[in-house]
RNA sequence: GGGAGGGUACCCAAGCGGCCAAAGGGGCCGGGCUGUAAACCCGGUGGCGUUCGCCUUCGGGGGUUCGAAUCCUCCCCCUCCCA
């Protein structure tokens, strides 16, 4: 094997779950070369995040080793929902709903990838126009038992939890797309290993050389136990913005630091061994690190530091952000109930909870009386809990 | 088509005539602690005024009762078994 190619492979290799068969790998390429990679999302959620990205930045690497990248809009299997991993049947959505996020979709994985070397193709462009003769065919390339191999299924299947023949059908229809597109590899999350079979068996049955399967590891959101998920909410978007974004990592518990080091930032074994040593010394640093550089990375240094600051004024300091909204008080005062309702859109009563929890303090001073009319002589701060702050104004 | 079991708050899940705004867990929020929005401990978690109370909530509609998440009835939905 040629030095380049050992190079070449080991870009497809790290932090690769799955890479099956490497052989015909490199079968593929000693021929070709050049391959056709295949990567597909359903544009159900608008907002992609840290997870995709594990994904498109070895998209990205790829890409610069000279490969194809092939980037599916599922619009019309957005449509039917992907049942992986999932102990119910996701909602469908609308058309309409799936062409706008598909639109938002591209100003973030073009953050990623570069968007010349890119072909962005709509699953809907051979989907919707399949006669239902050539559904049938496509679903004669598999059996309801295979189908019931896949965990997911097998667990619905056993504890009675319904499942919708429509969802059988998911798995075939992401295999036609690799079909149609002649795909050499599809990379995603080891969550989609079953498809990525699936649609191998659809390719040979339909006369075409399989893919070769590329898995990476699910990455732990910030709850620090599911796989990052929108439906879990504990996600860090690329599009967050940078004082959020960097809270969000600072908040992620201390055992997944590493995780996000090597998934995230594609740090190489040397120096994961030199960041696991670093964790056990100073774990706040070590996290204050991975933040900033996660930052960095979507939004640049500067903006780095600035949230890096901000961070340590409003958290460790415990001082008031630059930044919180300002709120004009009139001179007669306005009830703290009311303030806090209206501000940060929570209910009365909630709002008095917050006060007699004592979370709520106004240029350091904690309130108590539910009652009180707040007047501002001057500007001050008022704080709610760890991190809502309103900055109020005197009229 | 027949039979059985189900649908409870953001999620899971108890309750099966009054003591139920409804146990418990998760999540979330808050407090304490902290080299971290980590871990850990404690508290809160329908709404509106607050000693006390009022209003809305237990798949949906009717009903029985002084009183229903709990009983009756019709309807909708889910699961399993048989065919």
């Amino acid at each position: 094997m040629s030095r380049d190619l050992q190079r070449e492979l080991a870009v497809f290799r790290q932090n690769t779950v799955d890479l099956l068969p490497e052989e015909e790998l490199l079968g593929k390429l000693r021929r070709k070369g050049r391959l056709r990679i295949k990567y597909g999302a359903d544009p159900t959620r608008p907002d992609l995040h840290l997870g995709h990205y594990v994904c498109l930045k070895k998209l990205r690497d790829l890409q610069d080793l000279g490969h194809e990248i092939v980037f599916i809009v599922g619009d019309f299997t957005a449509q039917i929902g992907d049942p992986s991993g999932r102990s119910a049947t996701r909602p469908r959505l609308s058309p309409e709903e799936v062409e706008e996020n598909a639109q938002t979709y591209f100003e973030q994985v073009f953050m990623v990838l570069d968007e010349a070397r890119t072909e962005v193709v709509y699953n809907s462009q051979w989907l919707e126009g399949l006669s239902l003769r050539q559904v049938i065919e496509l679903s004669a390339t598999y059996t309801v038992a295979r189908m019931l191999e896949r965990d997911d299924f097998a667990k619905r299947y056993r504890e009675g939890v319904p499942i919708y023949i429509h969802e059988f059908l998911y798995p075939l229809l992401q295999g036609y797309d690799s079909y149609e597109i002649g795909a050499d590899v599809e990379v995603g999350g080891s969550d989609q290993t079953f498809n990525f079979l699936v649609a191998r068996e659809v390719q040979k049955a339909f006369g075409q050389e399989p893919q070769v399967i590329l898995t990476l590891p699910l990455l732990v959101g910030t709850d620090g136990k599911l796989k990052m998920s929108k439906s879990y909410d504990n996600t860090i978007n690329l599009k967050d913005p940078p004082f959020e974004m960097y809270g969000k990592v600072m908040s992620l518990p201390d055992e997944v630091v590493l995780d996000y080091f090597r998934l995230v930032l594609y740090k190489s074994e040397e120096e994961l061994a030199q960041l696991a040593r670093k964790m056990e010394e100073n774990p706040r640093d070590t996290k204050a690190l991975l933040a900033f550089e996660i930052v960095r990375l979507f939004h640049g240094v500067e903006a780095a530091r600035k949230a890096e600051e901000e961070f340590v004024r409003v958290f460790r300091h415990r001082e008031g952000p630059q930044d919180a909204p300002v709120v004009v008080i009139p001179e007669e005062g306005i009830g703290v109930v009311d303030l806090l309702s209206r501000e940060f859109g929570i209910s009365r009563s909630e709002a008095r909870r917050l006060i007699r929890q004592g979370s709520v303090r106004l240029a350091g001073e904690k309130i108590t009386d539910e009652h009180a009319v707040l007047k501002v002589p001057e500007e001050a701060i008022l704080r709610v809990g760890k991190h809502r702050f309103l900055k109020l104004k005197p009229s």
